[in-house]
DNA sequence: TGAATATATGAGCAGATATTCATATATCAT
DNA sequence: ATGATATATGAATATCTGCTCATATATTCA
């Protein structure tokens, strides 16, 4: 479902890790959990949720496990999502 | 913040709202809510949400209230996140 | 004015969600 | 094999969300 995609975006701490994958391009759970002051816990729940749905990717190596996102498209609708909220600010009415 | 405009988008009822808005270009709450099958109330309860988050606008006509969609952005942004679900289909790993 | 209609709003409840803690599994180093 | 490290997972909990019911407000019509 449509509004099952929007739900993985719509949390501050899954953007966050979001955002985190696409700078570095690919981060160990651990690496991440400090890049977004999270627990690695949290973290790896919210990477299970993220990776279930499709919006990032896992590598496992040695011990560690790396993520990334799983393609372009999510930048460009997060951009494209930037874009439309820096537009609107219009208010009530 | 920008997890704020995806959770309004992130419930199936609020999303069949807003595309019944785009179609109709403007519809009255009780018209709303009959096309999505929904109460009265919680589509009104919803509408607000759309309101505060500057996602629908109203326009009061009579003891009738009309709402559209604010701006075509919405409709952008909309778009592609359809497209990236229908290309997102890559499952684990 | 009084009744009916359209919408808005607050309270309360049920279900969903995020976070934490404890524990399990797997890998590496010694 | 033992201990340490990295991640995953389940359970418990606290918070948030959406829905419903009751009620309030405003508008129209007779």
């Amino acid at each position: 479902m449509l509004a099952d995609r929007f739900k993985l975006l719509a949390d501050p701490g899954r953007l966050a890790m979001i955002y985190a994958l696409l700078e570095a391009g690919e981060m160990s759970v651990g690496d991440l959990a400090a890049a977004v002051e999270a627990s690695e816990s949290g973290t790896s729940h919210q990477l299970r949720l993220l990776r279930q749905g499709g919006l990032v990717r896992s590598r496992p190596e040695g011990r560690s496990v790396y993520y990334r996102v799983a393609d372009m498209h999510i930048r460009l609708l997060l951009d494209v999502a930037v874009e439309h909220y820096l537009h609107g600010h219009g208010g009530d009415a």
